[in-house]
DNA sequence: TTATATACAAACAAGGATGTATGTATATCT
DNA sequence: AGATATACATACATCCTTGTTTGTATATAA
């Protein structure tokens, strides 16, 4: 059988990204072919073929459809005005990632594709950029939440919001890759969520 | 003119090393052929199969021949029981490595390598275990370094050693990832210092 | 109902990349 | 001084991988 309607064509779309990611995950992002990705799908590379263009567009629709919604949904969390105060905000904002990659098998996998299994030469390099991006962004609403947290005088010391946003930040981008590198889960993975509060913790008052 | 002497051998093979770094770093690991290796190194594959079993092994040479050093320094400046007190110890290791990063090509080369350049799936998922084991190693460093500022009573606040290094371990961690992925410099290389500085000043009394 | 565009499968062509095998000039050892 | 091992260069065979082209059955539109 050949020429399915719409809705089927879309599903084998999907099954391709789905057969990619896990082919990613396995023989990383230059290892994998088309036809290691056909296979999985259960397609010929002519379905690839016809769905994507090249290896690149597949690599780019598998981060666009994990990453896109837990941008908006990380914004959702820290700018909101609350019933909880702005550190706690930002503490379950960082612990609600960590149990979105707990859960969401495919996020995860995503993540450690992008961290661990990808290279980022040629075509992959302008995502250097868009991750920089992103990582201003998330900054910047941290930040916003710590000026209020500073205006609600829960912060002890005297430290910029700036400067505890960017150290948050951090923190948080090394315990991601760690998570992501600890895949027998006894160092980092189980112990995330402590992680975060000691470090929100930290800075409170 | 072939078979040279033993010194003029080990030059060719620093060669091919230099040369590899230089190609793993513009063409990503996986892209980068023994041709393209040999070809910058001026010399055929056959010098690069005479020294090396395949890239794998080239890759591990890279590797070594740069942190090997780096793990040793970084104990001295930890352990060592200086004229600084522990938090400005801790302060000037951190600050030392991202000097080493300014400062010294080849090793900023190899960290761009490992951290964007590199998939870590087969024969290299076991350097994944090595870099785990460097990050415990030098988080349990910190450590000590924390616990005796806690004994002079430097740490504002009650919060366990332990806790203290692993966050700044994962601080570090996150900025090292960002100094490199920062091209342009303008987001986290030119602040490093700041930030490390911040960081630590935190933890002050 | 027929024409056409769609959603693939199958076949084709071509260029790398790898590993190995072979050749060879010359340090080095005896 | 001759034998041997060394430090490569060159040539060969094989296997992928990629991109494109062609074929084709069938939704779908006219």
């Amino acid at each position: 059988m050949v020429r399915k309607t719409k809705e089927d064509a879309e599903l084998t779309r999907q099954k391709i990204i789905d057969a990619a990611r896990a082919v990613f995950l396995a023989r990383g992002v230059s290892r994998s072919t088309l036809e290691h990705i056909a296979t999985q799908a259960s397609v010929t590379r002519g379905a690839v073929y016809w769905h994507f263009k090249n290896k690149t567009e597949i690599f780019h629709a598998i981060r666009e459809q994990v990453l896109l919604p837990l941008i908006d949904r990380m914004d959702d969390t820290l700018t909101i005005d609350g019933a909880y105060d702005p550190l706690t905000q930002i503490e379950n904002s960082l612990c609600e990632t960590i149990n979105d990659l707990n859960e969401n098998i495919e996020m995860r996998q995503v993540y450690e594709i992008m961290m661990i299994k990808c290279e980022y030469v040629e075509e992959f390099a302008t995502v250097l950029q868009q991750i920089l991006n992103n990582c201003s962004s998330i900054t910047e609403k941290i930040q916003i939440a710590y000026e209020r947290a500073q205006a609600q005088q829960l912060i002890a010391g005297t430290h910029s919001p700036r400067a505890l946003a960017m150290d948050t930040h951090l923190f948080f981008s090394g315990l991601l890759h760690m998570w992501v590198k600890d895949f027998d889960g006894s160092r980092f993975r189980f112990q995330a969520i402590n992680l975060i509060k000691a470090h929100i913790d930290l800075r409170r008052k």
